[in-house]
DNA sequence: ACTTTTGCCTAAAGCCTTTAGGCAAATATC
DNA sequence: GATATTTGCCTAAAGGCTTTAGGCAAAAGT
C-alpha cells in the first residue's frame, strides 16, 4: 500500500482549499480524509482533532494575510497606505473567502500571542504614523480601522450590501476617502 | 404520558436562551430536546431541521433588536440617536452573545427581505437624516454605519481589543465622537 | 361516549469524531 | 544487503447529532 505523504502542512493547505470551497464551517476531518483518499482515522496522526485543524487554518490564513499587508504597505504611506492595506483584507476575503472566515476564529490567548495576529497589529499602527495621532487616540485609530476593515468586509460577503445601488465598490472607495478625512481630522476628546 | 407543550416559538426561545449560554453554533436539536427532557425526534414536528431552528433564532434576535433600536431612536436626533442606536447594538451583543451570532446568519434573500432586517435599515437612513447627507452618500453612510457597529462588537465579542489599553469602553466612545464628526463633515467625492 | 387529530415516542439509518491496536512500508543500523 | 526500528495508514468500535418512518396515547371535536 503506497503512501499518500500525510503531513500537518499538507492537511492544513488543503484544508484552507476546502473551507474556501465549501465554506470554514464545513471543513471536516472526513471531508479532508475523503480528498486525500484516505481512511479518516489516519488524519489523527498527524492533527490532534478538529479543533486543531480549523486553529492551523487559522493561522495559515493570518500569515497569509500578514504577509500580503506587508507586501502592500511596502513604500507607501498616508492615505495610499490606508487604501493598499484595507484593500489587502477586501481583496483576499474575496478570492479567499473560507480562509478569511478562518482568520476570524476565536484563539485562545497564547495561541493568539504567538500568531501573526501581532503582525497585523504593528502594521496597522505603522500605518497610522502617516496621520498625526497620539496614545492613546493612535489605539483608538487602530481599532477604528479593524473594525471598519472586518465590519465591511463580513457584512459584504454576508451579502448584506447586496442587490442594492450604488454598488460596494463605490462605498468601498468612498468609505476609505472618508477614513482617511477622520484620521487627517480626528476630533479632539 | 404528560406533554411537554412544544411548539416552534417555545422552542426558538429555548433555543436562543441556549445560544447565550453555550454559542449559536453549539444550538443542536438535540442538546435542545434535553433541555425540554424529550426525546429528539419530538421536535421535527415543530422544526423543519436543525437549519430552520437557527433561522428563527436569527429572526427573532433581528426583531428584539429591531424593538430595541425603535426605543431608542424615539425622541432623538443627530449624535444622541447616533450614540443611542450604537449601544443598542453593542449593549445587545454583550448581553445575549448568542442571539447576537444568530442574528448575523445570512439569510436567504426572500426570508431576509421578510424579515426585521429591513427595519434595521429604514432606521439607520432615518438616523441619517439628523445629518446633511444626500444620495448616494447617505447609502455609503448607512453602510458605513452597519459596518463600526457590527466590526466593533465583533471584534471586541471575539476578543480582539483584549488585555490591552485603553479599556474597550473608552474606544467606544471615542469611536462614536469620531463617526458624529465624520457624518457632520463628509467629505466630498 | 366516540372519533379524529395531534404530540411525543421507538426504531433505524447515515454521517462525523475520536481512540485503540495492528500490519506494512520507510528508515536506520549492522 | 539483511535486520531492526520507527512511522504511517489501516481496521474496528463507540458515542454523538440529524433526520425519517411509523406507532400509540392524550387532547380536542362531534
Amino acid at each position: 500500500m503506497a503512501r499518500a505523504g500525510l503531513t500537518p502542512e499538507r492537511l492544513t493547505l488543503a484544508g484552507a482549499e476546502l473551507a474556501d470551497e465549501v465554506g470554514f464551517d464545513q471543513v471536516t476531518v472526513s471531508a479532508l480524509a475523503r480528498r486525500f483518499d484516505v481512511r479518516v482515522a489516519s488524519l489523527y496522526s498527524h492533527v490532534r482533532n478538529s479543533q486543531d485543524l480549523r486553529t492551523r487554518i487559522a493561522l495559515l490564513a493570518l500569515e497569509e494575510l500578514a504577509d500580503r499587508a506587508a507586501d502592500a504597505l511596502a513604500g507607501r504611506s498616508g492615505k495610499d497606505a490606508l487604501v493598499a492595506l484595507a484593500n489587502v483584507y477586501r481583496d483576499y476575503a474575496h478570492e479567499h473567502p473560507g480562509r478569511y472566515t478562518a482568520a476570524q476564529l476565536r484563539l485562545d490567548p497564547e495561541t493568539a500571542a504567538a500568531s501573526a495576529g501581532v503582525r497585523h497589529a504593528r502594521m496597522t499602527r505603522a500605518l497610522l504614523r502617516g496621520y498625526d495621532l497620539t496614545e492613546p487616540d493612535q489605539t483608538h485609530a487602530v481599532r477604528l480601522l479593524g473594525s471598519v476593515f472586518h465590519g465591511y468586509v463580513s457584512l459584504e460577503m454576508g451579502g448584506g450590501f447586496s442587490h442594492s445601488a450604488p454598488d460596494t465598490q463605490e462605498t468601498w472607495s468612498r468609505t476609505l476617502d472618508a477614513l482617511d478625512a477622520l484620521l487627517r481630522n480626528w476630533p479632539a476628546p
